[in-house]
DNA sequence: TATCCACAGGAAATCAGGGTGT
DNA sequence: ACACCCTGATTTCCTGTGGATA
């Protein structure tokens, strides 16, 4: 977006690119999908998991299980690395591995439908329209004929997600069935949680099923860890010398402080290289280090509330304009629900949502960081939500302009505003607080 | 001390939009 | 054309709640 006063001249921009320093060798080493011919500090988990599947070589059914940690710690990666490993083995019949990400499908149908095309190959299940029990049948049939008599690991990622969302329980009963099921095939269920305490909330009947091994934990790495880690990616990512010696300290260093998460780490590496290639710069300093920091906070939250849905980024709007208005004013779900009132009647095609729905999205915000929301009685004024803006104003401007809908009306003054009730009661509001 | 405000947030129902096979 | 299926967003209905006020 540059209004047309500096057109972006896209000749200069690819000369230059293309007389960009080196710096990358092999960018995608820094993908956090990226595996790495060796995983360093996760020795103890690949032999577990290793034992745990090493059955499948000679055809036996291996169990169930999960694998606990936060994000950045490597379980998705080492699943990957020792099914990767598994399969170089020379063996008649090789293990099929499906990976399910239960952030992208996360309904039963979706999750049979995917594990059926995936193993059909073409045949492809629709993705709405058919009876579960239909696609379930279908399914064990595929299973057994495909198949046949090898083992199905079937990678449950995110699978705490599953949980939040209804009918979780419903799928994981039908998946640890599966094998019941079956004539030939036999399948073998791997959860990947994000959350320890995942498995309270799971339906007896799958617990003891999915929770019968003890789980593997993958405990957070730290700062050294951390820089193996980036040391090993970045002799494949990078060219020799173009990184300054503290480089890849500091971003562990950064990293390890936020709860020791690999992918941050990586990201954070990966981003300082491209600030320092961008501003052709030989060689990758510290200080590209510290700017790829900030960029990447914003980066994160601006991505974020770009992929909100629509009403989720007029509820934001809704805030920012109070904000904007009266910064001293104490906003209230209450006040929420007004404005974004007010929004839904002037922007054309947009419901006017119920408190219900408002106070979910209020949640979402607050979840993600956005915004920070405090339950707190005002007494005889009832009992609330007391929310404040926990993003630059600068920035949630920038990015709600970039949707059409919405950017005519960040400088809408709210009519709520305009009221002296309202800013009386507020008055009394800051008082109590 | 009873009352009452302004919600919080769970559960179930409903709606619209995408499909199915017959 | 028809009866029926799945999903995601939303509404409807509901019970619960902490503390200033009368």
């Amino acid at each position: 977006m540059n209004n047309g006063k500096n057109p972006f001249n896209i000749e200069k921009f690819y000369k230059s690119y293309l007389n960009a320093p080196k710096i990358f060798k092999n960018q995608n080493a820094l993908d956090s999908t990226y595996i790495p011919e060796e995983l360093p500090h996760r020795d103890n988990e690949i032999r577990m998991i290793a034992e745990k599947t090493a059955c499948a070589l000679r055809g036996d059914t291996p169990p169930n299980f999960l694998c606990y940690g936060r994000t950045g710690t490597g379980k998705t990666a080492t699943i990957r690395y020792v099914s990767q490993k598994l399969a170089q083995q020379i063996i008649k019949n090789k293990p099929w591995w499906i990976y399910i990400n239960c952030n992208l499908l996360s309904t039963p149908y979706r999750i049979l439908a995917h594990i059926y095309n995936t193993i059909s190959g073409k045949e492809r299940i629709p993705p709405t329209g058919l009876p579960k029990d239909v696609i379930f049948k279908k399914l064990l049939g595929l299973l057994d004929q495909k198949v046949g008599s090898t083992i199905c690991f079937l990678v449950l990622d995110e699978i705490d997600l599953l949980i939040e969302k209804t009918g979780g329980n419903e799928i994981l009963y039908l998946l640890t069935r599966l094998n019941e099921n079956l004539d030939y095939c036999r399948t073998s269920l791997i959860g990947i949680s994000n959350k320890l305490k995942f498995n309270q909330s799971l339906d007896p009947r799958v617990q003891s099923s999915l929770g019968k091994e003890p789980p593997i934990v993958f405990h957070p790495y730290n700062a050294k860890q951390l820089g193996d880690i980036l040391m090993e990616r970045a002799k494949v990512a990078f060219y020799d010398n173009v990184l300054n010696d503290d480089v890849i300290h500091l971003c562990a260093a950064l990293a390890a402080k936020d709860d020791g998460d690999a992918r941050k780490a990586l990201q954070l590496l990966r981003k300082a290289g491209e600030i320092a290639a961008n501003s052709q710069h030989k060689v990758v300093k510290e200080k590209h280090v510290y700017e790829a920091h900030d960029e990447l906070e914003k980066d994160h939250v601006e991505e974020y509330m770009l992929g909100m849905p629509l009403q989720a980024q007029i509820v934001l709007t809704a805030i920012f304009l109070i904000n904007k208005f009266k910064p001293e004013y104490i906003i209230t779900s209450g006040d929420i629900y007004e404005v974004h009132s007010e929004l839904a009647n002037k922007i054309s095609g947009i419901k006017q949502l119920t408190k219900r729905m408002i106070s979910d999205y209020v949640n979402e915000l607050t979840l993600s960081g956005i915004i920070s929301a405090d339950i707190r009685s005002l007494g005889y004024y009832g009992r609330t939500k007391i929310i404040s803006l926990d993003v630059d104003m600068v920035l949630v401007e920038k990015t709600l302009k970039q949707n059409e809908k919405i950017r005519n009306f960040l400088n809408y003054k709210p009519i709520l505003l305009q009221s002296d009730k309202v800013l009386i009661k507020n008055n009394i509001f800051k008082k109590l607080i």
